[in-house]
DNA sequence: GTCTATATGGAGATAGAC
DNA sequence: GTCTATCTCCATATAGAC
């Protein structure tokens, strides 16, 4: 038994890579389900074997980037107490992890729509999504940056959009080596981290005020959350 | 020929028209070219005549919504002098435009590739970009607060982006009558406003030189705008 | 359990008659 | 301009061999 799971685990392992590999070269759009298993040597219906759909060999992606990405980021944690590069180090990792699969990501940034599994703000991908917030929680915790209690419970939510946002960017930057993805993270970091000390001073006071009370009552239940209502 | 040009144009305003119904009914990709022939009552073929592909329809969508939203935007800037009020209105009139259609939009939402013909930042977009923006920069201009020269420059392209996000979050806002949405709108603009009143103050000079530096940066030329290059 | 071979049904799009 | 008939392609389903 081991030895065919071993097999089997192979095989698996075997169509997501081909189809991984295929995404990136022609787009995820432009690779039938027929080129996956060919490439993997396999028939048509031993993908479906192994994964439901197409979309569920993205899903497959998506845990693998995920398990990548926790113990690197988990490293640059413990490496610096400063919020700055904190984060960058975290948000850092999630490019490497992401890097090799940039084109697999354009086709899928199309999932906006919280309804649609795949995308960031799905159901089933909510707990990739609680983890990578749950490291947001800690880049904040463990550096030495004053939060006001108005802000604070938001902040890692909002540094995860935040960096969302980024990722968002650099999928469709065509600068080259992506020389302005870089640029827009450096400069908008700071702007950030600037922003997060100036929060708690007086004179800022009314617009962290109007902040507070907005993210208040979008995250009071999120508008992304899966509401049944139309 | 005026009257057989006359016909014409009713058959395509038929056949848009309820392809639009349709799209709102049951969504963008649930409805099939054959389903909207059947709804124009007319044939498979002659929906092609009209429109290159399903593409080219929402296209003539997106022209529709432009027309009508432009008289509309064009009145709420004559009524008032006050920033926020110009703002509101702007974007308000765009809302309105395209309540009757948000499950198509929802759809689209998924092209923000800048390649894609119907992304919001693509070259065929281009000229309702451009008109859209041109209404920012008028409600700036017309309202009386001062612009620092290094962040004017970008702020027409700047307050665009950020009607754009406030789109793409009523799109998806499941909250009952998109309350979400109008608080959001209402209080993020209310920030806004006081964003760029205080841009002008001493104090935030710091932050206002980092925000120019990274705004020059992305619009040096575009990273949105069609390099060639993958 | 693992996989092959084959079938299904529906989509966007087109060619060419009327 | 408009229609009918048809093409091509694909995700997905299934029957059954090993």
């Amino acid at each position: 038994m081991s030895e065919s799971a071993k097999k089997s685990e192979q095989t698996r392992r075997r169509i997501l890579e081909a189809a991984l590999t295929l995404f990136q070269k022609r787009g995820f759009t432009e690779t039938t389900m027929r080129d996956i298993a060919k490439e993997a040597g396999v028939a048509l219906g031993a993908t479906y074997y192994y994964f439901d759909s197409k979309d569920a060999i993205v899903m497959a992606f998506y845990e693998q980037a995920q398990q990548e990405w926790v113990p690197a980021a988990e490293k640059t944690l413990s490496e610096s107490k400063d919020l700055k590069q904190r984060l960058t180090g975290v948000i850092d990792a999630k490019f490497k992890c992401f890097a090799p699969h940039r084109r697999l990501l354009a086709t899928l940034s199309g999932h906006i729509d919280p309804q649609h599994p795949l995308s960031p703000f799905s159901e089933p991908t909510r707990h990739i999504r609680d983890r990578d917030i749950s490291f947001m929680t800690r880049a904040l915790e463990g550096a030495k940056v004053k939060l006001t209690p108005d802000l604070k419970p938001f902040m890692p939510r909002v540094l995860w959009l935040y960096q969302l946002g980024l990722l968002l960017f650099w999928i469709y930057d065509r600068s080259s080596q992506q020389r302005k993805t870089n640029q827009l993270f450096e400069k908008s970091l700071a702007i950030v981290v600037a922003l997060i000390r100036l929060s708690s001073f007086a004179l800022l006071r009314p617009i962290r005020k109007l902040a507070a009370d907005l993210l208040g009552l979008l995250y009071e239940e999120s508008p992304v959350a899966s509401e049944t209502s139309v």
